[in-house]
DNA sequence: ATTTTTATTATTGTCGACAATAAATTGCCA
DNA sequence: TGGCAATTTATTGTCGACAATAATAAAAAT
């Protein structure tokens, strides 16, 4: 069960197999953001006619990980701070509501799993090497599993379906980690408690501070560098 | 400029032509929610090839209206109450937040605008005819307008390129016409005021409240029939 | 009669080729 | 020599046909 792939949807179609790959390399900046694609050239790079590639460029396109242009062609998306900053802005508002949602649509095993989770974290934190776990896939674990626990599909697919492939190649292109771990680590026990008391409203203002506090922290570390 | 077309791109290939089509017809009903596409039938119906159609039919995927399950094929989204909860539930959050970068970051002229609009809205209310006119368009301009106002092309993304055309989908086929006309009207003024004095915090609320009514008169109205 | 298996049909996925549009190059003229 | 126009080149959009998969119907067996 994968962020990439919230329905737990194998890829079958080698269509589906391209779309993988270029996904991976995009994120990771192998391809170039805001490079053009060639349509002739990738397909031959993939082995595959034209025709299953432009359907691998569409589900890129859903994604908003490339923009097409009528009889022009396609670009991937580039990286602006400007855009980083509009992507939190809109997981603040998406990702609040979901932990709103959370609050009041979670079963109890859902919550106790959640719980659970956050303990080995708590354990973990303590290793050299675990902090650095739990900045990278402890964090996606979190947030992934308060927005499935919002049990809104429609939520659920803005968020990982799309927006969060958009963050993880802001991470990696801007080689963001957040340093703020500790503080991150209790800011989610907070949340998961408000969740625990099914209190929607606290559960969202405190997502919301979350998420703002680490694009406030991305701000000012940009800042400095400039 | 419309809704569906945020970019303001016209229609330029052929498959864009079809999808418009096609889009129309299943935010109509004239292609039943939750019906089964077939490909070589639709092909056949706009003269065109399965190739072409295939593009139209990812692009209605892209906004949510079709699912397409691998090697099985797609279908239109069925109109579901629950559906209709989760979508003014997210338009709540995305609405809100684009509302409260509205205040931010909207021109003066973009406000004065505004207050234009909202003031032909008020002499128009009188007519009676008007008062069917300002539940369809002059609310759709509304939102639109502060949408747009946000400049966040991330949040206008969503809205504008997915959410509506679902949300146009259920106002038709559930033939909902909101009967909170004045007390909308209101609102809208309410949060125009909020914007013009830059107070987001406010706006974000007042936007949420509007939207989060609508949503409650609704589901009153469909618990009321059955 | 019911269920399992097999064969048939239909639908979707993939391919290579052609047509239409945009970009690049070349040639022409002021 | 510089800028504009025409031609060439390359890329994208569209098409029809074939292959692979799933749904359906028919046949056989229990």
């Amino acid at each position: 069960m994968s962020l990439s792939n919230p329905t737990q949807l194998a890829p079958v179609t080698t269509a589906d197999k391209v779309y993988e790959q270029l996904l991976q390399e995009i994120v990771k900046g192998e391809i170039a953001a805001g490079s053009k694609i060639s349509e002739p050239e990738l397909a031959k790079k993939f082995q595959v006619s034209r025709s299953t590639l432009r359907e691998a460029l569409n589900r890129l396109e859903k994604c908003h990980l490339i923009e097409r242009k009528a009889n022009v062609g396609s670009r991937v998306v580039d990286c602006s701070i400007a855009g980083l900053i509009e992507l939190y802005i809109t997981r603040e508002a998406l990702e609040g509501m979901a932990c709103r949602q959370a609050a009041n649509n979670m079963t109890e095993e859902e919550i106790q799993s959640m719980q659970q989770m956050l303990k080995d974290h708590s354990n973990q934190q303590d290793l050299k090497d675990g902090i650095s776990y739990y900045q990278e896939e402890g964090d996606v674990d979190f947030h992934y599993k308060v927005i499935m626990g919002s049990h809104n599909q429609q939520l659920i697919n803005i968020i990982c379906g799309q927006l969060y492939h958009l963050i993880r190649m802001y991470r990696i292109q801007f080689g963001m980690k957040s340093s703020r771990a500790t503080r991150a680590f209790q800011e989610h026990a907070q949340i998961v408690q408000a969740i625990a008391d099914r209190d929607g409203e606290l559960a969202e203002i405190l997502m919301r501070r979350h998420i703002a506090a680490s694009r406030k922290n991305i701000e000012q570390k940009i800042a400095a560098q400039s």
